[in-house]
DNA sequence: TCGAATTTTTAGTAATTACTGAAAATGTGG
DNA sequence: CCACATTTTCAGTAATTACTAAAAATTCGA
């Protein structure tokens, strides 16, 4: 690890020092960060030394990667061993990752929601607890949905309308308006 | 634990089991869930009676949701006891809690690629790297900037945006086709 | 300011998670 | 299908994190 060049080295110590606090630990989150970084896809060996890692630390951390779709699996013509490297196209990385992050942390508290919501409360506390499930279910289905909806698009319009900041709300109401004329003159 | 009514502790556990994965622990996980769905605030005696949890592991659980801002603290008249509660509105609950992941989780990394980017590669690979970071950054700092301006937006305008799903494509279309109208008109 | 109620800290212990080296399993070219 | 290169699993250990009970500190009414 100490071989790095510096910015690849403070790169990969900072996702190693971050990941605790993402989920995942810090060697799961240096490897991913020197496979993100690295021009080439790398192989366990070249993983583990760099690292300084065991070469079995470095298998199950792979696995992770995998598990989440943060590395791809590749195969060099007249090398036996299995290569890793990140997708190049960033947009793809933070798909995968709000995804699987959405199908892990968020869809199995949507299905108990669902299940408690169709019960009927035996009593007054129930009863309370149920309207909160209830507000908490549509704010995450709204928002989850929304996200599926809008990693549909392309890069392109993602990044026009997150460039568009605050003012979609101008163009909102102007289409409402437009609507609304619509509407009179089909009358 | 277990004299909760059957909807409550549904609700408490699955916040129990489901805090790792979100980078809380059980405990803090359970203390949440029951402080959200219940109708009054609770002290922490309540809480540690109702979650047969120590009274300072309660203590230290509630700190933690302080510094996440999932709790306000309150105080009954005539009690001297710390009352707590969650906030009511569900959207400003969500609020808090990605702006405070964003300060945790996003910040720091924000911080450390804007420092590599500052700096001159001294290798190829240093090189390569310092490209990668530039589109992690971009891609962090548009969608960061993003969530801070859509925040600021009223509940209902996020909800009608978040309702339109992807067809805001033909918003964005549309509102550049007027745009160029426009231009044309102007020249 | 004293003293009881309440909260916070701390030191020790339990539980969980991370990591390693070695052994087992897998897969592939010959 | 053998031999070997490579990956995976596993059992033991280290490190970290969670939790408790008890002590200390704080707060506030009298």
């Amino acid at each position: 690890m100490n071989q790095l060049p510096p910015l690849m080295h403070q790169f990969v110590s900072h996702f190693g020092e971050m990941g605790s606090r993402w989920g995942i630990n810090r060697t799961v989150g240096q490897i991913y960060a020197l496979i993100f970084v690295s021009a080439k896809p790398l192989n366990a060996d070249d993983i583990a030394e760099a690292l300084e890692f065991s070469r079995s630390n470095v298998s199950i951390g792979l696995k992770e990667l995998q598990g989440w779709r943060l590395v791809k699996l590749k195969h060099l013509p007249g090398d036996r061993r299995e290569y890793f490297e990140a997708p190049q196209d960033i947009w793809e990385i933070f798909k995968s990752l709000a995804e699987e992050k959405r199908r892990r942390e968020v869809e199995p508290t949507l299905s108990m929601l669902r299940a408690s919501l169709m019960e009927t409360p035996g009593n007054a506390a129930d009863a309370h607890a149920q309207k909160r499930m209830q507000q908490m279910h549509e704010l995450i289905d709204l928002s989850s949905t929304w996200f599926d909806d809008v990693a549909r698009l392309s890069p392109e319009t993602i990044a026009r309308l997150m460039r568009m900041g605050s003012s979609v709300k101008t163009v909102l109401d102007m289409t409402d308006k437009l609507k609304i004329v619509r509407r009179k003159n089909e009358a």
